[in-house]
DNA sequence: ACAAAAGTGTTTAGTGTACACCCATGG
DNA sequence: CCATGGGTGTACACTAAACACTTTTGT
């Protein structure tokens, strides 16, 4: 017998644990880079991971996943609705996680993050680096093949990591197609060139430096000029920009064919 | 003291309730659709809210999703991995609801997933139509103002479900300009026409017919003719397409600008 | 004959792409 | 002076938008 609004006994439901998961990107020396942190217990112990933890009984999901990305990195999550007054990292939510067998001790549901972030001088800003460290998102997801190698990320990450890792991977190269999310990689001042080098690294291509810069710069609303320049990168002094109001890029940035 | 792998304690974790709820839409009457339940119990007695129920202990999240869908409109979901051999709609994970209020009861996270189905004769063929009912989205979502008025439908969405509802139209609306996933609002074979009026009516908007049609027919992969006609549209008889296997629209369609 | 919906052709404006070329700095 | 990256100009291909026009049915 089908039921169309099923009984709605609150204290007869399955018992689950929620967490957060933390898919934690950044660009570092012209790679795209996850953040992973080493398991020191059961299960998979010894191996890499992804950050994360359990979502407190009175915390929203959101302040779960800033609270973790706090404590790792001790980066301040940008959300939509917030207004930090320093330098954030952009954070939204990713997709969910419950298959019953994805932790071999009960039942967990994890609600992955995705985090975009500037890059950053080490995890943790001298904490516990020997747990956590950067790794290009490449080296941490060809581990699932059956080719198994030495060295210490020899293992694919714990759980179903990798799947999550690769879903936040596909997220951010499809979003910062029609977003200007782009510059959530960024210093808060950045050049055309070093954002250029984002979409680079997160699409593992080359563009057109002259297109780009045309492009960029002739899309309302996406940078505004510092009236600063810099020579960092060499070269003929680049203007500085920062990130403009446009959060939607129309037309969108083209990512070259495959 | 700041713990980058905080401690695991499975046997320590907040209990949660995790459910599956529905954002079933469909397009009736060139109007975009959604399935609303009547609530029977409090909270929110008598309230309209969307379909959804508990996971179960055992089962996957898009199980859940599949079964409750089953149970209120007798629709198989179409995974994108799974091949059901009936015409079945379109199912995909849509976002996660966690706040700790959005239940006055008890902690419930819900992992809101959205359908895209066909017009359907009515909720449940022949079932509870008395307890579910289609309703045009604006009517659904246009109760969050403070404008109360008077009929069945004039008190908001129970729970968050508003929000819920907004979030699965606007991925609707943004997703069927770069896929083909408006074929899911059709029935296995459709005239070009009958998929224009469905972007009309998912978009609100009018589209020229004739480069419509060029568009559509242009793209390889996007729609194979069975070969067959019908004048049920009236007029000049249309050849009528079933959906073809690209799922990506490239270049995408174009909503006219807002 | 007329209305209605399906299709095709053509013109125009805009955008992406490729690439020649110049600019401003450090070494 | 040369290498390096920053930035501009321009020609060409492709696309979307607008709309005149023909086709094929039902009434």
């Amino acid at each position: 017998m089908i039921t169309p609004m099923p009984p709605y006994d609150p204290s007869a439901f399955p018992p689950f644990a929620v967490t957060v998961d933390l898919v934690v990107l950044t660009v570092r020396r012209h790679a795209l880079c996850a953040l992973a942190v080493r398991r020191g217990e059961p299960p998979f112990q010894g191996r890499w991971a992804l950050p994360g933890g359990f979502v407190r009984a009175d915390e929203d999901l959101e302040d779960a996943a800033a609270r973790e990305l706090t404590e790792e990195t001790g980066l301040q999550a940008q959300s939509p609705a917030g207004s930090s007054p320093i330098h954030g990292a952009h954070l939204e939510q990713l997709a969910t996680y419950g298959d019953p067998k994805r932790d071999p001790r009960m039942r967990v549901v994890s609600v992955a993050h995705l985090v975009l972030a500037p890059d950053l001088p080490a995890p943790r800003a001298g904490g516990d680096a020997h747990s956590a460290r950067w790794a290009p998102v490449e080296t941490l997801l060809e581990q699932d093949d059956t080719l198994a190698r030495e060295g210490e990320l020899a293992a694919p990450l714990a759980f179903d990591h990798a799947r999550i890792l690769g879903d936040g991977v596909e997220r951010a190269r499809s979003k910062i197609e029609y977003s200007s999310l782009a510059t959530a990689f960024c210093p808060p001042e950045f050049t055309v060139g070093e954002l250029r080098r984002v979409y680079e690294a997160v699409w593992g291509v080359a563009l057109d430096p002259r297109n780009f810069h045309r492009k960029v710069t002739g899309t309302p609303g996406f940078l505004v000029p510092t009236g600063g320049t810099t020579t960092r990168q060499g070269g003929r002094p680049a203007q500085l920009f920062r990130a403009g109001g446009a959060t939607l890029l129309n037309p969108p940035m083209l990512r070259p064919e495959v």
